[in-house]
DNA sequence: ACATGTGTACTAGTTGATATAGTACACTGC
DNA sequence: GCAGTGTACTATATCAACTAGTACACATGT
């Protein structure tokens, strides 16, 4: 179901928030779907209840997902996307090391915008908020 | 010298690589400069020399400075950027994780590339390695 | 009422990366 | 020789991530 490396460095709660929004992003998982219950992607995954619990805790915490409790948990049906300047400078700062790294690897400036186009396209991200 | 935050969570040694990387790329260290001592460098930053030394080892793996013994560390004349598939496929998977939270904060896909373009002049990012 | 499945909360312990502290050695240039 | 340089090593402390185990609260179906 989900993509997990457990001997990656990127904690795997981490990879697990990734890789929830980027299914959401494909429309693999659509607004109102219902995830996973957390002892059972733990058990499928091989992974500790508690790591996916605390992947479920930082998405609902980013409005992603919501979870009712003794139901289960959901992926949000309105998503709005909110103006965070404290987000909004991690995201520059990471970009920052990123477009370094590329400079580095020899791509120029062309060269990465269209990596970039690239990736927006296989991620689904299109003009607007679609 | 170099902008460096104790009480950031990413470690200070990869904090002063990136730092070194862009002070290269600004122009503010030109190839075959000498970078400062690593004891000297650890006492100015109040760090401990082998942080300094970490990532003066790191910088090095990668071909972005050169030391000879007893004499300094400096600034490769000619940085040759390499194929590297490892790297290639990192940067990648790094670039995914960045557009997806820009995706989240409400960014369209003009506004991504804009912003990227935008880091990129700061950077001193051209056409080509300049 | 009961059993089951759900999210939630807590304690305890292990592991690995990070950083510090201290010491020692080898090389260069004066 | 001496001062400045990079390098190497051990030991220690700290913190985040992860695992393990247990317990509780709520919703649903029987």
């Amino acid at each position: 179901m989900f993509n997990i490396d457990q001997r990656s460095s990127t904690p795997i709660y981490q990879q697990l928030v990734q890789e929830i929004k980027e299914a959401i992003l494909r429309g693999a998982l659509q607004p109102g779907d219902k995830l996973p219950s957390v002892r059972d992607l733990a058990s499928r995954l091989t992974i500790n209840p508690n790591t996916i619990q605390k992947s479920y805790q930082e998405l609902e915490r980013q409005k992603v997902i919501e979870t009712l409790r003794g139901k289960g948990t959901f992926v949000c049906l309105d998503y709005q996307a909110r103006e965070d300047k404290e987000k909004m400078r991690e995201l520059k700062e990471n970009l920052r090391k990123t477009l370094v790294e590329a400079h580095y690897l020899g791509l120029d400036q062309e060269r990465i915008v269209k990596l970039v186009r690239q990736l927006m396209q296989e991620l689904g991200i299109g003009e607007g908020l679609e």
